[in-house]
DNA sequence: GCGTAAAACTAAACCGATTTAGTAAAATAA
DNA sequence: TTATTTTACTAAATCGGTTTAGTTTTACGC
């Protein structure tokens, strides 16, 4: 059984190439192929599994039904889960996911961008490193449909779906106050990601809000790739000095898993001694010892809706929805916050 | 800045396409192009910021230069790592990766093998539902590359990466029955897949290998959209009967989480009641409470490994590599077994 | 000073689809 | 009975690359 294409169709049944395709694109009753010849060529199709090409479609079409999907990391279960509702969504309405993964790094991520393009996906999904501001506006210079998620680019005018993180802090800091918390250090990751920024905001203003006062030098900003090692002393310089921490927001779950751990090596008892709250959620955060509090971010809905603002681009259906969405977090209260 | 073509180039410089294409492929001096018109076109080409159209390439080539990735979930953290190193291998070796999943439907995983065939991959990677033996062979019939992980076909000769998922059940086992434990149950998913039959050959083996009997009523097949749910009754039947069960046995780190979720709810102490020990973990299995006792499996050499032997296939290098791997799982201990 | 080889290219076919601009034959209208 | 429309198609161009099979010009050998 080899392969068959367009012409052996057309060849076998003594028609031209055009009527073929157009009949197998269901375009045979607009152009007036007889319904006879239509099933003839239908059929001999489905017996012969035919299937087309679709890098000549595409080249012939300018268009591939495919998007493209550039993310930090894909083993980072929080990327992982929102690729899956995008592909969830995008087989829906009838494309494929191409992904590739940027390592944070801007120059990947301008390579991946560019190496997308020439693929002729026909929009694409970024959760970018937001130091690309100048592809993005390229991108949007060329009309070229594309959503940003996780991270957008405040000083630049784009489609978005991303998540309220100032509220997130700002709600998380407020529980452990309302808990009686009332020194809270702040373990983040160093970044200038606008989405960082915006969590370390949530978390001052929550704190002057109520009256209490800043601990700048309770606060941390930890290497992205280091931060494993960078955990003991940041935690420990929380826990153990002389202007003890009563409570410590982690602005994300890898964070919080391993500022846990750091603190389960010291003896510390968490929530007794130090309360923890955690930006987002690992799997088994219900499970950990103690089960860690944590603002779930709408993983599912942020792919959901990137797919529908870039589909709805793409196919210029120009229905005007919205395509700039922030979402919100949603706490999850279990007993690392004692309570 | 407009999108340029080769034929952009070739008319720009008064050369024909043929040319440019040469020397853009590398293939200049072979060809006899003058290293003057080399240079040319090379650096118009840069200037112009040249990127060829990868589906007419493709197209023309008959290669794209991708490699089609089929799994069962990308948000199932497994997958997701091995798809990560499948990337990143990949990347190293010049080629993209599109990924699509099966939701563990098989019908899907056929649409999705052919889909990709006509997106004109160069070769694919699948993590099988094993329910596709006629697809799979269709593949091999055509030579078209590919290789198994995860999952494979035991009575077809193909190209596989996979764990040796009897040792690691029985290490397992073998563990428990070590410290101490002499009635273990084991709760896996209903499931004809080879890596299930072993993983429950691996533990029945240990157990009557030293002596004891099997209680085959001690051991639970979930269904795997609904193990949640029946989890329940699954512990509840072996931690509360007569017949108490002193540890469990979980095949995979979905089912172990949400056995000691349950576990927890009943008020059963892990491990002094009941240990348990989980095939295969999660982020944050050392964190859990009890950290959990896992066997690891080599999520980076799986995906790194089944992307060498197929792009030894693409590429026809015919270096004889075996193609046939079978990886060892590493038992993490923890404290979920006692000791 | 003629034949041959090497150097430096190019025209046109091709990959496998889609699509534009027609055409021949049959049906209908005048 | 002729003109016009409709029906049921088709030939050839096109998408943007790669590649085969030449072609022209210059250099070299004898």
């Amino acid at each position: 059984m080899k392969k068959i294409f367009l012409k052996d169709i057309a060849k076998a049944l003594d028609l031209s190439k055009t009527a073929v395709s157009l009949v197998l694109n269901g375009r045979g009753d607009e152009n007036k192929i007889s319904k006879e010849t239509q099933k003839r060529i239908l059929d001999f199709a489905e017996q012969n599994s035919y299937r087309p090409n679709q890098m000549a479609r595409g080249l012939s079409l300018g268009k591939s039904e495919t998007i493209g999907l550039i993310i930090p990391n894909i083993s980072d279960i929080f990327y992982a889960r929102i690729a899956h509702h995008i592909e969830l969504r995008a087989k829906e309405l009838g494309y494929n996911v191409v992904f590739s993964s940027s390592n944070e790094n801007s120059e990947t991520e301008k390579e991946l961008i560019y190496s997308m393009l020439n693929r002729q996906v026909d929009g694409l999904i970024i959760a970018s490193t937001q130091k690309n501001q100048k592809d993005i506006l390229k991108l949007r210079e060329a009309s070229f449909p594309f959503v940003l998620i996780d991270r957008h680019y405040p000083e630049i005018e784009t489609n978005y779906v991303i998540v309220d993180n100032f509220e997130g802090t700002n709600k998380m800091t407020r529980h452990l106050l309302k808990n009686g918390r009332k020194k809270i250090g702040f373990i983040s990751i160093e970044s200038e990601l606008e989405a960082m920024v915006q969590r370390q905001l949530g978390y001052e203003r929550a704190i002057t809000d109520e009256g209490y006062e800043l601990m700048k030098y309770h606060m941390k900003a930890l290497d992205r790739f280091n931060y494993q090692h960078e955990m003991k002393a940041a935690v420990q310089s929380m826990v153990l000095g002389a202007n003890k921490v009563d409570a410590i927001v982690f602005t994300t779950h890898y964070l919080a898993a391993s500022g846990l751990r750091e603190l389960k090596l010291l003896n510390i008892s968490v929530p007794e001694e130090v309360a923890i709250i955690s930006f987002d959620e690992l799997g088994a955060f219900d499970l950990v010892d103690p089960p860690i509090t944590a603002s779930k971010q709408p993983v599912d809905d942020m792919g959901h809706q990137a797919v529908d603002i870039l589909v709805n681009e793409i196919e210029k259906k120009n229905l005007l929805i919205d395509n700039k969405r922030v979402l919100q977090t949603k706490l999850l209260i279990r007993n690392s916050c004692g309570g």
